[in-house]
DNA sequence: AATCCGTGGTT
DNA sequence: TAACCAAGGAT
């Protein structure tokens, strides 16, 4: 079955696509910077980030000097916020365990922080022709349905047995097209909902296109309920500052700047009296909103309190006072965004 | 090994 | 509307 890549890669060069910012580059650090934020994200998402970013950082030396409060800002709205602090982390390292230049083999572009073993080959084959498979969504979506693999692919057993399959079916040649001419395949024919299967070059193997079990093909996710959770946000306001607190570094929203959090039961001018020290008066609640995760609900009460005079103290250390000017240069959740800027 | 981690688009 | 999930990795 090494047809099967090989008519992948005859198909890519006629149709596939080749005019992606991060393309006609063999530059480690421009493939390794797009295969990291097209983790989990869209394609027509990504672009305006990476352009931005590699403006900004256009090799690994100035990413690895930059400020990790920088890296945060740029990738604000982008969602995986431990994507950018692992790139941070893995730039910092390629330049004080590898001299500034990217290791060139999957094994030890793994040892990366954010770098997986997918993630791994894919800049290894894209960059150095080494012959490792990859295994994202598009490749998981095509091999399940061409070959007819049953099972939810998020299950180990499931996803062990795709790798030994994609790593029987590598080219002879042309190894560094492949990745590529798999993901466009998956992203543009081999779609999750309507494949093209009239367009596709192995479709006269296809289990699913032989069987019709294009929409069963591959398994759903075992659903589960969606847990909702609710909050209320201190929105307070002095002079031309606004209060943020910057998060813990893990967890949701790490390192990133949110608005501070009431405690259960607590009224916004108690939650102010906490935190500053200051009785202030005359909060107004802003519009309810809710912001949806993959994996919960949360629904934002904000309240607004805007106070002439900014109070001197602060409570706790990871409390500062914001100038709205600079709201642009800092790593905000979207919602804060939203709440803070407007649509 | 199952869960956690964002956001926006599609159906 | 709600479900589903996209160029996954870390724990």
């Amino acid at each position: 079955m090494t047809d099967f890549a090989d008519r992948l890669i005859a198909w890519h060069r006629s149709h596939g696509r080749h005019d992606l910012p991060w393309q006609g580059t063999r530059d480690p650090y421009r493939v390794w910077l797009s295969e990291i934020m097209l983790q989990q994200t869209q394609v027509d998402t990504v672009m305006p980030y990476y352009r931005r970013f590699l403006a900004r950082f256009p090799d690994v030396a100035s990413l690895a000097a930059a400020p990790a409060d920088d890296v945060l800002a740029l990738w604000s709205g982008l969602g995986y916020y431990a994507r950018a602090r692992n790139l941070h982390k893995a730039a910092q390292r390629v330049m004080s365990d590898f001299g500034g230049v990217f290791p060139q083999s999957a094994a030890a572009l793994e040892t990366l922080p954010g770098v997986g073993r997918s993630t791994a080959a894919a800049i290894a084959c894209f960059c150095f022709d080494e012959r490792v498979p990859i295994l994202d969504g598009n490749v998981k979506r095509v091999l399940c349905r061409h070959f007819g693999i049953e099972g939810f692919p998020g299950e180990r057993k499931v996803e062990q047995a795709l790798w030994a399959l994609a790593g029987t079916l590598l080219p002879a040649r042309d190894i560094a097209l492949y990745p590529q001419a798999q993901m466009d395949l998956g992203a543009t024919l081999c779609t999750r909902s309507k494949p093209l299967c009239l367009h596709c070059p192995v479709s006269e193997t296809c289990v699913a296109r032989r069987e019709s079990r294009q929409a069963e093909l591959p398994a759903a996710r075992p659903r589960k309920a969606v847990p909702r959770r609710s909050c209320e946000w201190l929105v307070l306001q002095a002079d031309d500052a606004v209060l943020l607190e910057q998060r813990p570094a893990s967890g949701i929203w790490g390192g990133l700047y949110s608005l501070p959090e009431l405690v259960e039961g607590e009224t916004p001018a108690e939650a102010a009296l906490r935190l500053t020290g200051e009785a202030l008066e005359g909060w107004q609640a802003m519009p309810a909103m809710e912001h949806v995760f993959t994996h919960f609900r949360l629904a934002i009460q904000p309240w607004k309190l805007q106070v002439a005079k900014r109070p001197l103290q602060l409570r706790e250390g990871r409390l500062g006072w914001i100038e709205r000017s600079r709201l642009d240069s800092l790593g905000l959740p979207t919602p804060v965004r939203r709440v803070l800027c407007g649509e």
